[in-house]
DNA sequence: TATCTTGGTTACTTTCTGTAAGCAAGTATA
DNA sequence: TATACTTGCTTACAGAAAGTAACCAAGATA
């Protein structure tokens, strides 16, 4: 007889940041949008594995996609609403290594 | 020539907390202590995985480790100071999840 | 025509995680 | 006495996730 523990709300989203890369990603987002090649390059992550990880978070609604239809092709990711409400929770991080890394 | 994007510290802590099942484990002990079948049971990780974690955490400084010599052996883990500093950041997340999830 | 660009995708390898079994060392049960 | 039972692990193996490198479209440039 296991009581829940957790909020499922909570969890969801603890799972949901806790994935590999996303915290990073969403820094990355914080101030001003990116290309694709930016992120990649700035935090060090597999093509593959960003790809991935950006249609995750548009399909959360909390990143959105925006194509230029340029030559070469330039694609634009910023943070929705939802993302950018994550700011307080990335900064608290930040405070703590800060004060203890 | 890529710019440095973000502080070391900040990105250690990123990736430490972005490791699976960290912040959940972290969650549990944020009240109190808890022996090592109790967080297994309640958040649904492997032994395996659990044991790797938490000596982890040990080594960092944010969980502490005490053994009471009974029969069966009894295992509390708990936070450190540095440890329950991170409860802002859980909060933080937790405020995130009720308002847009 | 050949080459370069970006934002992907695909196939393959390596690393990580889950599963299940086993272990020590006392206690309780038969 | 022997067997089973407990916790907190560890080990071996299998499956899932992530890294690597090659490739693609489609237009711009040399």
């Amino acid at each position: 007889m296991t009581t829940p523990v957790i909020c499922d709300k909570f969890e969801k989203a603890l799972t949901l940041m806790g994935k590999r890369w996303v915290t990073l990603i969403i820094f990355q987002l914080l101030n001003d949008s990116k290309r694709f090649c930016e992120i990649e390059t700035n935090i060090g992550i597999s093509g593959r594995v960003l790809s991935e990880r950006l249609k995750d978070l548009e399909k959360e609604g909390i990143v959105k996609r925006k194509v230029y239809d340029e030559t070469p092709v330039r694609v634009e990711y910023s943070l929705t609403e939802k993302g950018k409400a994550l700011e307080p929770v990335l900064k608290g991080t930040q405070e703590w290594a800060h004060d203890w890394l």
